[in-house]
DNA sequence: TTGTAAGCGTTATCAA
DNA sequence: TTGATAACGCTTACAA
């Protein structure tokens, strides 16, 4: 076992107490020049460096995040890492990245946290069911908790989502100026309820300009192998002249998914046969293969926002931020 | 600031001492199963769990291990993560996600990491320089490290890595039987020594065959738009009768960026005006959009052993595991 | 089996 | 400015 050196004996080294040795390593606290100099010194000579654990079991903060994330199949988890992480650190704080898929129990993952004292709790984008936060196995004094990138109707858990609303108008305005008039919605996991509002949205921004029908196509999870095979299955059993002329995917890894088939397999011109389009505008749909159009998540602004929320600066509430349209040749 | 219940309190509500409390949280402790019962209700009804903090202050062990990421363009870092999380929780281990960046001093992070008392630290296929490890900040007890899916060539720091000798031979060997012969290699970042190696393998393995020559390409970062970057350069100032006829990318990413510009930009055909090869098995690279031939990274097992060196289950040393060739479309 | 004392390395608070 | 005391919540070792 590794000894890391302690203020007590870097104190001893210097020749002055241990409480002037944490002082020195205190920001604004008052020491002259000289004692601090000789402490940091001795603790140079040591390696010393305050030990974070102690310090935390003493102030109760410890500046760890837990991250709940459980599911890894989409790549927009990424650049959401990237800028969690990085926004984190920059405020002194890092992410303690938990796996809550399916091998692991919600509430567990949540109870591990709480042991752990971190000062805040982040879902990202977790299809989180609402009941896990109700379970009795969960006291009142929980750490705070925020969502990130997935909708929220959890009383007292703020959420920073981008604004389906706006983004399906947006969509559907598009849409429907590009002259398609039967639209399609695929969704990844109907029963969360932002897959089930994003429908929503989507259905009656085209009822308000009088299209009334929407065909539901379902695919198991967020992947592109399950996006293309439910497109399959929607191809084989409809009819060329019955199937949708756009189809709308809850998300880009859908989306591709879904198109490749198209084209591969039925041998589809996208978007002259039928026109596909997703949600994220990840990364790779944007190259000319895919081409895909999509409405882009306000990535940093959202973890800007949560960041501020956690750390203080900002009062923790539920944030709709819209996001952006970006138009490709798939439509 | 919430109130976590403490051992003593629990002690208090049944009627014991705080030592039997913790006596009933620890698993193979001597306990009689009447003072267990009467602690867990009383801890039930107190909402007690043990502070993990103050355990690990006392036993010098964190069960958090530091995994630092500086690449997140990268999808293939996704499963990875996964795998690495899920395989860590299964062990009792918890992962700390670290961004190393540019925006970050790597020794800051590693000292952080260390002043957290982290059981280990992993490398997960950071660009590291090896100079790093020597600075004279970091002193000579830090947590063990380990690098995961990058090569590592500093004394006592145990590698987890795919055979890149052992790929590039089988990619050579498929290439050559196809019928190339004017093979070129795109790098990501080429000072990195990993690079350096698929590249030098790369060349042996043509020259073994009688091929000699090899065209350099070389990409800023490890991204499509780099990667397409690249090979537009290239394609624009060398004539198509001088052109490679394959062109192997260090990973699927760069190799879909210059696959995308061959087609989009310069009319090219793949594979028959020019092949493209690429290094990971990204999901999507097995699109039929790209039906990008490459090289899987045994994911899982590296994960495991890593895990194992770490736990203690195994001693630490570096480990080359072989992958598998996937051919498709694109060779 | 259970209780006691000492210690882990810090911080907060107060006295000097 | 500095030193001392108590406390954070747990673990280990030992005694009852």
């Amino acid at each position: 076992m590794r000894k890391r050196a302690t203020a007590k004996e870097v104190a001893e080294a210097a020749g002055v107490s241990k409480w002037t040795v944490i002082r020195a390593f205190k920001p604004g606290a008052s020491i002259t020049d000289e004692a601090k100099r000789k402490i940091m010194e001795a603790a140079e000579k040591l390696n010393y460096s305050p030990n974070l654990l102690a310090r935390s079991l003493s102030t109760n903060v410890t500046h760890q995040v837990a991250v709940l994330v459980d599911d890894f199949a989409n790549p927009q988890k990424l650049p959401f890492l990237e800028s969690l992480t990085e926004r984190l650190q920059a405020e002194g704080l890092v992410a303690m990245l938990i796996n809550i898929n399916n091998h692991f129990d919600h509430v567990h993952a949540l109870l591990n946290a709480d042991q752990r004292l971190v000062d805040a709790i982040i879902l990202l984008g977790t299809a989180f069911r609402d009941e896990t936060l109700n379970d009795r196995r969960l006291g009142p004094g929980m750490p705070p908790m925020f969502v990130l990138a997935r909708d929220s109707q959890i009383e007292g858990v703020p959420a920073v989502v981008c604004d389906s609303e706006v983004g399906l108008r947006d969509i559907v305005d598009h849409l429907h100026e590009r002259g398609y008039r039967r639209p399609g919605f695929m969704t990844g996991a109907s029963a969360l309820s932002t897959a089930l509002k994003r429908r929503h949205h989507f259905a009656e921004f085209w009822r308000q300009k009088g299209v009334d029908h929407i065909v539901d196509i379902s695919a198991e999870r967020y992947s592109h192998e399950d996006g293309a095979e439910s497109a399959r299955r929607y191809l084989q059993e409809t009819p060329a002249s019955e199937r949708v002329d756009v189809l709308m995917c809850e998300n880009d890894i859908l989306a591709i998914g879904a198109m490749e088939t198209a084209r591969s397999e039925f041998g589809l011109r996208v978007p002259d046969d039928i026109a596909v389009v997703g949600f994220d505008n990840y990364e790779l749909g944007g190259t000319p293969a895919f081409g895909l159009t999509t409405y882009e998540q306000p990535c940093r602004e959202m973890v800007d926002l949560i960041v501020e929320m956690i750390t203080g600066k900002r009062e923790g509430e539920t944030i709709s931020l819209p996001g952006k349209l970006v138009v490709r040749s798939s439509t």
